[in-house]
DNA sequence: GTCGCATCCTGATCGC
DNA sequence: TGCGATCAGGATGCGA
């Protein structure tokens, strides 16, 4: 499932791919794909040149001329590729976009849970899913102080907490699981009990995992792939996530799974202990 | 305002 | 082998 280091390797690759490229037509294969109006989706997109990719959390934003952007979520399995306009539709693209060298991008989701939204520029803060994001890994304003400040004020798990991207934004249940063996946090700890070390501990490690996660290009588990079809090699370096009944590489106790509000949670039962005493 | 849960959706896996 | 049930999960909307 793409998550901030896959969404940003995408991006990358995206961009070498479809920078400048001048748009001749779209075509909407599965119209609730698309946020709004297909038929606008598809008109305004005429004519429009791709001038840059950017990111926001796990959006991606594809920058046109004429102050359009296109704010696309892969959700769960979804995934870019660029092909010939001559290869045949496969039978999970939802979404194709021909440009005028002849190319086409193609939108794969095999969920269908991944959305598209066409937006003026600027208005991506005021008009998608954006405006609840809160800041990302390793940027300047994500300080430990306003991560503590932030999770005083959550009484819901931790786990909970840090899936709903309000406070940081980028985190999926993956890096979730990783970055809480990390620092020895159960899911499960309300996210005020935490201590002011552990909030410490969970600040570093949410840092330097998504650090090298993206240096290694995103983890992949099933189905993720770049938009140049290659996987990440993250995966190599998790410790807890799809772990469950092996021993835990620290203290050798077996990790569990459990539920955590409806996600699948992989943890240490020995290491990461609920915290309670604030 | 905050929280938990249902919903969307289909391939993989499991049990019978 | 074939079938039905269950599981996986990010964002969103809704009710409590």
């Amino acid at each position: 499932m793409p998550e901030l280091p896959e969404v940003e390797t995408v991006r990358k690759t995206l961009t070498a791919q479809v920078q400048g490229k001048k748009i001749e037509s779209v075509d909407v294969i599965y119209p609730n794909i698309v946020s709004g109006d297909v038929d606008q989706f598809k008109a305004q997109l005429q004519g429009q040149t791709i001038e840059k990719i950017d990111r926001i959390g796990k959006y991606l934003l594809l920058r046109l001329s004429h102050q359009l952007t296109i704010v696309s979520h892969l959700r769960m399995e979804g995934k870019y590729r660029l092909v010939s306009s001559q290869t045949p539709i496969q039978k999970h693209e939802h979404l194709s976009i021909l440009f005028t060298d002849g190319t086409q991008l193609r939108y794969d989701d095999v969920r269908k849970f991944g959305r598209l939204q066409l937006v003026e520029t600027g208005r991506e803060r005021v008009e998608t899913g954006i405006r609840y994001l809160g800041y990302e890994p390793n940027q300047a304003e994500f300080t430990s102080a306003y991560f503590y400040q932030a999770l005083q004020k959550k009484k819901k798990n931790i786990k909970n907490t840090l899936l709903d991207q309000s406070i940081v934004s980028g985190l999926g249940n993956i890096y979730v699981d990783e970055v809480l063996w990390l620092s020895h946090i159960h899911p499960l700890t309300k996210a005020q009990d935490l201590t002011k070390a552990q909030v410490l501990s969970l600040h570093q490690a949410i840092n330097e995992e998504i650090k090298l996660a993206i240096e290694l290009n995103g983890t992949t588990i099933r189905s993720y792939h770049d938009s140049n079809g290659n996987e990440g090699q993250f995966q190599n370096f998790l410790h807890v996530y799809g772990k469950q009944g092996k021993p835990c590489e620290r203290c050798q106790t077996t990790i569990e799974k459990i539920k955590v509000n409806g996600r699948g949670t992989s943890f240490c039962p020995n290491c990461q202990v609920v915290k309670n005493d604030g």
